[in-house]
DNA sequence: AAACTTTCCAACCGCCTTGGA
DNA sequence: CTCCAAGGCGGTTGGAAAGTT
């Protein structure tokens, strides 16, 4: 998951590769008692041995404190398919819509998820075309009942629209944009997440501080 | 149980924009 | 106006973890 830290005797004075739990703290003391923003200055003064963009990077993906982890909501999902379908690839934009987002885990959520979703169902889609002459407007819609009423434990798969709700669009597989209907569900929010969090961290911050 | 493949995501890279000198 | 540094953003990669054979 994480890259290997790069030991150049070259740059030796720069650190890359995944951050280490003492270079967390250190950033997130500096910042809890400096503030963020001027961060190759940050960097410098919190004597972490990094570039201003990675600590930058690391503060905005992952130690801020109102960073939400864990599993994206079906309602994040379709909204998150929704900006889509309006912006484009515009994740910085998609991510301020929801809340404790980053830019990068949403990429990756579409890239991971969404695109492969999208590229398997439009194959079947392809297949089923070949077996049949019309296409239906309902298919060209989404099936709500599909999206809407789904129940979270259950795969991601089972909550997509039908195959032809989908095109081909800029080399890319994205939603049909008309027939996008909005989150209107109140689907159970799964934060079930397993994932260590930082809000540990800012326990400890909090009682740190006098 | 080992080898191989796939999935997922943290982190990097490079380009573009912005703002100050 | 030009230059430069820093920030912001989207694309891509590396490799651990999970899944499959």
């Amino acid at each position: 998951m994480a890259r290997k830290p790069c030991d150049s005797s070259q740059e030796a004075d720069v650190r890359k590769g995944p951050w280490t739990l003492e270079e967390d703290l250190i950033l997130i003391n500096y910042i809890t008692n400096h503030g963020e923003g001027v961060w190759n200055s940050l960097a410098k003064a919190a004597g972490l041995k990094r570039t201003g963009k990675s600590c930058r990077l690391r503060w905005l993906n992952y130690l801020r404190p109102d960073v939400r982890r864990g599993n994206i909501t079906t309602e994040e999902q379709l909204l998150i398919m929704e900006l889509h379908a309006k912006w484009g690839n515009r994740w910085a934009k998609i991510a301020k819509n929801l809340p404790g987002r980053t830019d990068n885990e949403i990429k990756n959520y579409w890239r991971t998820r969404i695109q492969k979703h999208m590229k398997q169902a439009n194959q079947n889609n392809f297949q089923q075309q070949s077996s049949s002459e019309e296409i239906t407007d309902q298919a060209a819609t989404i099936n709500t009942s599909q999206v809407f009423g789904m129940a979270h434990h259950e795969p991601m798969e089972t909550y997509f629209p039908p195959i032809n709700s989908y095109m081909v669009h800029h080399n890319n597989l994205e939603p049909f944009p008309n027939t996008y209907l909005p989150p209107t569900t109140t689907c159970q929010s799964s934060f079930d997440n397993v994932y260590w969090s930082m809000e540990d961290f800012w326990s400890m911050q909090l009682l740190n501080r006098d």
